[in-house]
RNA sequence: GGCGCCGUCGCCAAGUGGUAAGGCAGAGGUCUGCAAAACCUCCAUCGCCGGUUCAAAUCCGGCCGGCGCCUCCA
């Protein structure tokens, strides 16, 4: 199989052909930076990011431009109630922003616009809409002419009419029609103003998305992306002011993530119980729980966020922690440390490899079929599921933890675990080690529990069973778990994430 | 009212024409001194009603229910 991506503009899912061969440019809008991120406004970054790991790992050059929109009405009015300046608020913002986008891993962004650096791009294309007869200055201010855009609404599916007959646009008497959107607008004294041939202003809410992409992607790009909220109007008129300018298609596919929602409802600034800083969640759960929760479901769909849900993803994630602690034991090597084929290439099962070594390569094939299938990380995630007890059982069924195991299962066990590493590397999952290993790595620490354990082993000989039990009942209550084994005792940090 | 999305086990969720992945929770079992971890077994006919078809959760029509956008919004 191969990639298909579903395309907003056709509804349906195309085979993924690029504008230029062999590289890819994406363009996904980001925040406007007056208030801290809240869970919801990670999705689309997670989600994409996940989307330029595939699309690498396909062996596409991929560039991935993200907005950062630091000039807006809200900013105006939030900077205000604060007593700042629209400067210091944004720069604030925006370094909660970044913050957050590191601690889940987005890190393949790989140009951030600022909106305020790109105000000479902006006049020039606005400068240029005039001329072409699209868009006209109407007193200070400058307005994109919807009846001139011969296919405005093609994304939306909107008639500019049919917004008329609904009044729900605000009618202003600068406008032409009520459709019609502003490209630049005037500003008042005391708000941030830039000289334009229509006096003082600033630039209005979508033309800097068409100047930025354009700037850095090209007039004509791959993917646009953004959460479906944004459908209409903000990308239905970029695409309008973006051909018009260049008279050429702007992006190939546009893609849109569903929108989450706390326990049901709808994330609003106006419902303040729904909104949920992303900062403060990041002090509850591991950056992977976060990640997993935006990609247990397809994108496209809604994902509910709630605390329990949260709870239950960190639960199914243990399965993969514990996992990675055996191959630990097993090969004295960090899963951490593997280092995977960065680009996809054909696995084909060896004659002379035991006969699960192919339903280790079923699984990884499940699992590109299931990106390949408009980046399906739910199905993917199963696999990974499954591919994880398969591991499992070899290692049980081969008696891998035990000194005298067979060489040969052994090396192919370890390159299904190279397998599990590249596939979890394409969901941007388990990229750093766990609490565990740190302890481990304290000296102190990590020789008391020895300590410990080694004291437990010689009561336990002694048939002192009340005794070792105390032992391990009163670690757990520090946050240590015991694991007694043929082989030995070993140990774990208890997961702090769940409270039971 | 217009445009669009969705309804699969208690919960989350894949599957979009060939007879229901996976996770969480639950029950039983193997292992264990007991646990834990791991593994095994069990646990749904897909909102309702019609239709098309040899065959439908999957296609078509209707109905019921939930949601998004149409105004700032990731």
């Amino acid at each position: 199989m191969s990639l298909r991506v579903y395309n907003t503009l056709t509804q349906t899912k195309e085979p993924f052909r690029e504008v230029a061969s062999g590289r890819v440019g994406m363009y996904v809008c980001g925040p406007t930076v007056y208030s801290k991120s809240h869970v919801g406004h990670m999705t689309g970054p997670v989600i994409f990011d996940t989307v330029k790991r595939y699309l690498t790992y396909l062996g596409y050059r991929v560039t991935w431009v993200v907005n950062i929109t630091d000039v807006d009405d809200k900013l105006i009015v939030q900077a205000a109630a604060e007593g700042t300046t629209v400067k210091e608020l944004a720069e604030r913002v925006t370094a909660d922003y970044l913050e957050c986008l590191s601690a889940l891993g987005v890190d393949g962004i790989d140009v951030m616009p600022r909106a305020t650096d790109h105000i000479g791009e902006i006049l020039t294309m606005i400068q240029s809409l005039i001329q072409k007869g699209f868009a006209y200055a109407s007193d200070g201010d400058v307005y994109f002419d919807v009846t001139k855009s011969k296919d405005y609404g093609k994304l939306s599916r909107r008639d500019p009419d049919e917004l008329q007959a609904g009044a729900r646009v605000e009618p202003s008497s600068k406008k032409h029609h009520p459709g019609d959107f502003a490209l630049w607008k005037s500003s008042k004294p005391g708000e941030p103003a830039w000289e334009s041939p229509w006096g003082a202003g600033r630039p209005g809410w979508h033309i800097e998305c068409s100047a930025m992409s354009m700037k850095y992607l090209g007039e004509h790009f791959d993917i646009h992306g953004g959460g479906v909220d944004l459908v209409f109007p903000h990308h239905e008129n970029e695409i309008a002011q973006s051909e018009a300018f260049s008279d050429r298609t702007f992006a190939s596919y546009w893609m849109h993530n569903g929108l989450l929602t706390k326990e049901g409802k709808k994330i609003s600034k106006s419902d303040p119980g729904t909104v949920v800083l992303m900062s403060d969640l990041l002090k509850l759960h591991r950056a992977d729980t976060l990640r997993a929760l935006y990609l247990s479901s397809h994108y496209r769909r809604p994902t509910d966020y709630g605390p329990s849900r949260l709870d239950e993803i960190s639960r199914g994630l243990q399965t993969f922690l514990h996992f990675f602690e055996r191959y630990e034991r097993i090969a004295r090597r960090s899963f951490y440390d593997l280092t995977p084929p960065a680009r996809r290439e054909e696995i084909v099962a060896p004659a002379d490899a035991p006969g699960w070594f192919a339903s280790i390569v079923e699984h990884r094939r499940g699992f590109l079929d299931a990106m390949d299938d408009d980046f399906n990380t739910g199905g993917a995630l199963g696999e990974l599921h499954e591919l994880v007890r398969l591991l499992n059982r070899v290692a049980d069924s081969e008696r891998l933890e035990s000194t005298d195991r067979d060489q040969q299962a052994l090396a192919a066990f370890d390159r299904g675990v190279l397998i599990l590493r590249e596939l979890t590397a394409i969901l941007g999952l388990f990229r750093k080690p766990s609490q565990t290993s740190k302890v481990r790595d304290d000296r102190l620490a990590g020789s008391l529990i020895e300590l410990l354990i080694n004291l437990r082993a010689r009561v336990r000989k002694e048939k002192n069973f009340a005794l070792a039990d105390t032992i391990r009942d009163e670690l757990s209550k520090l946050g240590v778990a015991l694991e007694d084994r043929p082989e030995g005792t070993t140990w774990r940090l208890i997961d702090t994430e769940i409270e039971r």
